[in-house]
DNA sequence: TACTTTAAATTGATATATCAATTATTGATA
DNA sequence: TATCAATAATTGATATATCAATTTAAAGTA
């Protein structure tokens, strides 16, 4: 007995979640375009990602972030042009590279980091940390269910 | 003093949603790609609501999946391409047009629908009705503080 | 009616996502 | 050592996201 008329409480969760996180994205890229025009929101993960673990491969970069090696190559490209990083050949290893915040991207990491920091306290407020926390257990429940 | 060394709670909030969301969505579409070649998730998407709206504006439409109009236009464009659905211009008022699902978009609707389904399912494995209510609740929020 | 404003959709340019294919290097092994 | 397999990163092609600008049509107004 078919029944597909409308969507079961999952896919709504999903609908829900995309949603919910796609607006607060679009909020903090809006402000950033505005204040801080020299970074994305991606390449603001991705560096952030690199100052925090500066010996990461671009591999292990890209499965912190949940990203295409290819995407992550993408944007450290964009990064390194603009001078937020530097990259170069690692001589132990050539297939590795080696990646380094310059001093003009930890100042735009930390500015965006401010804008964004900001964004998400108002896109959570009314609910309370304990919640906040019971969420995060959930959520990381459900990444270990989708792979 | 700036001790600025480690994010707060609420941008790790947000990085847990984002990477559960992200894994979850590739799952979908691994999925898709294998079994029902014909459309993407984001297709699904707006078909979905094209299908229990007909009357919707593209406009409305982009809304709702909160995406922007552009990417609305080219989803529908590449859709009616597949020959998932129908685009005319509404004689009443030319600026509008008036889309429609075809017969084959009602079947890869549904098929695609129930791969869906079966990947959200499997991916709330473990949370409770309960929780998951009060997790789409507290969504709800986040969304409204974010617009 | 002519002019301006608003509305709906599209287009252009650039950034990112995804998958496949490719390059370059290293490692393993027959 | 020569060959083959595995690893790290890149590149190509296409889909989507984002913002600005543009097109076309409708509505409002002097």
């Amino acid at each position: 007995m078919a029944m597909k008329t409308s969507e079961g409480i999952s896919i709504r969760f999903f609908n829900n979640l995309d949603i919910a996180l796609k607006s607060y994205k679009q909020g903090v890229q809006k402000t950033l375009a505005k204040n801080s025009k020299d970074i994305t929101f991606d390449q603001w993960q991705v560096l952030s990602i690199i100052k925090s673990n500066p010996e990461m491969k671009q591999i292990e970069i890209a499965a912190k972030a949940c990203k295409d090696t290819a995407s992550v190559t993408r944007i450290i490209e964009l990064m390194q042009k603009k001078g937020l990083l530097t990259r170069e050949v690692n001589k132990e290893n050539r297939r590795r590279t080696i990646l380094g915040v310059t001093e003009l991207g930890e100042k735009i990491l930390i500015k965006a980091g401010d804008i964004i920091n900001e964004h998400s306290i108002v896109a959570l407020k009314g609910i309370k940390a304990k919640r906040m926390k019971r969420m995060r257990k959930d959520l990381k429940l459900i990444l270990k269910n989708s792979r």
